[in-house]
DNA sequence: TACCCTATTTATAAGGG
DNA sequence: TCCCTTATAAATAGGGT
């Protein structure tokens, strides 16, 4: 018994249910720690078929702020995009890569999959980088994020108060 | 060494960037494996004076993707608004008093002061139905219910001990 | 179904290089 | 600053009620 569980999607509903919660009230718990410890803003979203609402840390409204900042953020880096995009990646293998030179001494199955992972990752670069539904997404974040902006600058100022 | 450490503001600079590497690096790690093992959609988004950008998970194009769904649903809630943050509010105090009545074996002092606070937020919610500063005082109850439940974090974790 | 109980696993604060 | 180690704290899988 308590033996290590495989990461792969549990496929009896009642021990994935119980494991959900247990690990959604930890991830909140963790999130809260994590913000208020380093004094930084964070977020937390989870969707799951066992709540019809997204559940998430901290408040909804909080969150939106949070959401708020993201969008400003990708609305300055709008621009520039794709080069991001492939940074992004090219951080992603290099830090697998990284990773597997660290287990290199220690686990040849292991290391044999992340080098897989790594063909899968540039792949799906290749993929992003022909793709234009990213910027309808962006666009729709965009327009319905201003309404968030407004909601939550009454909330800062309430805040103040 | 190793001792527990309290949930507040971490003082020292150096100190407190360890203590976000290694944090963000274990939240993310947990929402990988939440949504994993559990087959759900869910993203976590930190800003820290650390990094220029903000740190999430997974890609920022899944977590575009999580927030146009988070979008929609607020899209959707947008006619009932009002109605949600109440039942958001309702659920909060009701998770308040569960947490409470964990806690009455205890610690009756801070019982005492907790049913005194939960009254306070009672009557701030019937106000807030009847007002239109609704969002202000929905800000200030949840930052009321954020203190109850950290405190009650503590508690739950003192009285494990 | 939801809670409670513990053996194990995992996370992490300190300390050292 | 970053990485490694290790003792302690926290999370949690599986079982019981």
């Amino acid at each position: 018994m308590r033996k290590k569980v495989k990461l792969a999607f549990m496929v009896s509903d009642s021990a994935r249910k119980i494991t959900y919660n247990k690990r959604k009230t930890s991830l909140i718990k963790k999130v809260n720690e994590l913000t208020t410890l380093c004094g930084i803003d964070g977020c937390a979203i989870v969707y799951s078929e066992f709540h019809s609402e997204p559940e998430v840390w901290p408040s909804p409204w909080e969150v939106q702020k949070v959401l708020t900042k993201f969008k400003s953020y990708s609305e300055f880096e709008q621009g520039k995009k794709k080069l991001n995009q492939e940074s992004y990646l090219r951080e992603r293998i290099m830090k697998s890569k990284e990773q597997l030179m660290k287990l290199e001494k220690n686990n040849w199955e292991t290391e044999k999959s992340l080098i897989l992972f790594q063909c899968l990752v540039k792949e799906d670069f290749v993929d992003t980088l022909n793709s234009n539904v990213l910027n309808d997404l962006a666009w729709e974040i965009n327009e319905k994020l201003k309404e968030i902006t407004s909601k939550a600058n009454e909330l800062d100022t309430s805040a103040t108060n």
